[in-house]
DNA sequence: AGCACGCCGACT
DNA sequence: GTCGGCGTGCTC
């Protein structure tokens, strides 16, 4: 007989282990599938139905009565229920069992979640309540779908249709250039179904099903490309990768490439020679530059080996091409960062493009961090990870240094020849006392004019990222900061407070400015349709641009709809003169040759954000953006506007400086205790009663602190339990502890340890982030 | 999560 | 005497 371990789908905290049932001996699905490792089945649960999944199968003699199963949990033959049915086919192996289960201790989270996301949505069968209150399974609402096709059948050559048989020459005419879809044909010529059934009837033709690849044909032709000769770096970044292959023990490859240095064409080259050797790669990509254009870079050079995965796909397709993946006959995964669960085999490439990007932490649980899940994947396989970026996060940079595995590469130079745009720092602080009042400098508004009166495109960059206000003096740019955390202080509109969301210190909010006196101090962060209304008005009445130069406004609002991302860059890309506003989005991907100018209106909003990170996104996103100017053979220009014009996160970027910026920045990380000095652990809790969020956030600390005392001593700290910067999100009130250790320790295992003993409190929920982005 | 078991107050 | 309130505790 054999025992299998199952994790039941239903999330919590004490159902959080798998359980061992009896495996039938012959299939029970209805296609009579076979209980392996990875299948979702159906299986009876304290009186109760529930959907699980197989983690692992043991072969069990007649002598199992006390021991224990694979996991290490006690279990007795006695009381051992059989599996009532399987449900699927295996969406996950051994591999992918041990990577759920790495991925639930290294970041403290259901194992049933960790399971989930290696199966594609939505077709999953659920087990739910009827309106009888009887339990029953809910068939998924995803599945295949199928195409009748008319191929030609035996009789075909030298077939002769009568005269007057006017839709069957129509139908065999297209046949002789090929199969076809029956779908199609009704629609060019009626209803053929007749005339189908009758030279079928004559073996002319046959109809058969065949399935249906959604996902597939959406981004039509692609044009296939060949390798092109790489430039010297490239050659040379391309074979650091092939060298990391090659040792196949799981090496980091960091590729530091400027914006434009063709880091894709490397990509596509190592993928190429991974390929070649039998294996298969993966890409990930941020959401946001998943487009039509990327996708078709690797289907042009791949062809139909590449499968695409993200969460913009409808779930028919992501359902499509996960099929696609499981079937082998794809080779190559295109995705966002949870491509990386889909279940292609004997993979020996991971690509992490942009790897400095927030999107690649999950803000859901798991909340696992992409390079850091990949890492492990290829260190287990054997394969190689790349990490490629124009502005390497600060942890990709030490690990390069420091971790014997990594190895870092440059290409500083674009691939054209073309030299980066020159960058122009624009003091508001001494714009503001000259006089101007208008969130548009002098400089940029005479740069405005210039390039669009010649029908050149522009790039504004609204940096939207601080929801949180703070204080702004705008005469000589004082932001008041918390003297415990080197972080600016917030401003809460009740009571007129300064909060610092770090160690709780606050203070009231001063009057005028304690730097210089000025009055003019103001609570900062400002909307985007202000903005383009603004500038609308600085258009219209401007010689030689006026009100026929179209705004095109990027940010969360205009670009929710299905494709209106791509429909935005369209119209952009087919105006002549016209000016491209928008948010953090437009900051990266985007590639048109007739920019000449990017316009950072406020550089300084996220240098604020009372975050650790502040300095390290002021400067990449500065980087980032610069690169969209003057890609081809016009010249660009760059022009940061700024209250902090003298920060060296702000002088760095515009100097494309990265030691100056790493200089000042790691000391300071290593004097407060941040990463990647140190790990950090950031324990959440959240709820709707402010009250009762703060009691369990202070109780939750106390644990903490006894948690630490008793197991690791001094070496690891417990900030004070303190409210989120976004305090209230979505009528929730949000607390957080953080909690520091030395960089090599082992954060998860204590953290897992206390919350898997605590009893949940029934109204305010916790969960712990390993390793977070951001404090917020 | 959901259901059973269990130990105290107002009803036929 | 019983029906039912929802407080712990267990589910392979």
């Amino acid at each position: 007989m054999k025992i299998a371990s199952v994790i039941v789908d239903i999330p919590t905290q004490a159902l959080d282990t798998p359980y061992s049932y009896a495996v039938p001996d012959e299939g029970v699905g209805e296609e009579g599938l076979a209980a392996e490792v990875g299948c979702a089945v159906l299986v009876s649960l304290g009186g109760r139905k529930a959907v699980g999944y197989v983690v692992a199968l043991e072969e069990a003699e007649s002598s199992l009565d006390e021991g224990v199963d694979l996991w290490g949990n006690p279990l007795s033959a006695s009381k051992l229920k059989m599996i009532e049915r399987v449900l699927s086919k295996p969406y996950f192996d051994e591999e992918g069992a041990a990577c759920a289960q790495f991925l639930a201790e290294r970041y403290v989270a259901p194992l049933s979640s960790c399971v989930r996301l290696f199966t594609p949505p939505g077709a999953v069968p659920r087990v739910v309540r009827g309106r009888d209150g009887r339990w029953r399974l809910e068939e998924p609402t995803v599945g295949q779908v199928d195409d009748r096709w008319v191929t030609r059948g035996p009789a075909f050559e030298g077939f002769e249709p009568r005269k007057n048989a006017v839709k069957q020459q129509a139908v065999l005419e297209v046949l002789a250039q090929g199969d076809a879809r029956i779908a199609e044909l009704s629609q060019e010529f009626g209803a053929v179904d007749a005339t189908l059934k009758a030279l079928a009837a004559k073996e002319v033709v046959r109809i058969e099903r065949r399935r249906r690849m959604r996902g597939m044909e959406s981004d039509g032709a692609f044009k296939p490309s060949q390798a092109p000769e790489l430039t010297a770096g490239q050659q040379q970044a391309l074979e650091v990768i092939e060298a990391a292959r090659a040792a196949g023990d799981g090496r980091v490859v960091v590729v530091d490439g400027v914006t434009g240095s063709g880091k894709t064409e490397v990509y596509l080259q190592a993928i190429e020679r991974t390929l070649a050797e039998g294996r298969t790669a993966m890409v990930l990509v941020p959401e946001i530059s998943l487009t039509p254009q990327t996708v078709a870079r690797f289907r042009g050079r791949f062809g139909d080996a590449v499968a695409v995965m993200h969460s913009r796909m409808s779930q028919g397709e992501r359902y499509d091409q996960w099929d696609f993946v499981k079937s082998g006959a794809a080779r190559v995964v295109v995705g966002a960062r949870s491509a990386l669960f889909t279940p292609l085999a004997n993979v020996g490439l991971i690509v992490i493009d942009e790897e400095h990007e927030g999107s690649y932490k999950q803000d859901s649980a798991p909340r696992y961090t992409t390079r850091d899940v990949a890492a492990w994947m290829m260190k287990r396989t054997g394969g190689a990870l790349v990490l490629g970026s124009a502005t390497p996060s600060i942890e990709a940079l030490y690990g390069a240094a420091k971790d014997p595995l990594w190895s870092q590469v440059a290409l500083p130079e674009r691939a054209n020849g073309r030299p980066l745009p020159a960058v122009e720092v624009v003091d508001m602080a001494a714009e503001f006392s000259s006089g101007s009042r208008s969130m548009f400098s002098g400089r940029l508004t005479r740069a405005l004019q210039q390039e669009l009166s010649q029908g050149h495109k522009v790039v504004l960059l609204l940096n939207q990222r601080g929801f949180a206000k703070f204080l702004l003096c705008r005469d000589c740019g004082f932001v008041p900061e918390c003297p415990h955390c080197a972080t600016s202080l917030t401003y809460h509109e009740e009571g007129s407070k300064l909060v610092c969301h770090h160690c709780g210190y606050h203070v009231g909010a001063p009057p005028t400015c304690p730097e210089c006196g000025s009055p003019y101090l103001k609570k900062f962060g400002a909307g985007t349709q202000r903005v383009e209304a603004d500038l609308r008005a600085l258009l219209d009445g401007m010689s030689g641009v006026g009100p026929q130069v179209p705004i095109i406004r990027m940010d969360a609002d205009t670009t929710k709809a299905k494709g209106a991302h791509q429909a935005l860059l369209e119209e952009f890309g087919a105006a002549e003169a016209a000016v491209l506003l928008g948010t953090q989005m437009i900051a990266k991907g985007l590639d048109f040759d007739d920019v000449t100018l990017v316009g950072v209106i406020n550089a300084d909003t996220q240098l604020h954000l009372p975050d650790y990170r502040a300095g390290e996104r002021t400067f990449q996103l500065i980087e980032q953006v610069a690169g969209r100017a003057g890609r081809a053979s016009l010249p660009g220009r760059v022009l940061v506007q700024t209250y902090e014009a003298g920060d060296v996160a702000i002088r760095a970027a515009a100097t494309y400086d990265r030691a100056l910026f790493l200089k000042s920045e790691l000391p300071k990380r290593k004097a407060l205790q941040y990463p990647p000095y140190v790990r950090m652990a950031n324990v959440l809790v959240w709820g709707k009663n402010e009250d009762e969020v703060a009691a369990e956030a202070e109780a939750l600390h106390r644990a903490l602190e006894e948690l630490v005392h008793c197991e690791v001593g001094e070496r690891w700290s417990v900030l004070p339990a303190s409210p989120c910067v976004l305090g209230k999100l979505r009528n929730t009130y949000r607390w957080h502890i953080v909690v520091k250790a030395p960089a090599g320790d082992d954060i998860s295992g204590p953290l897992a340890r206390l919350f898997r003993t605590r009893k949940p409190h029934p109204a305010v929920n916790a969960a712990v982030d390993v390793d977070p982005v951001d404090l917020l």
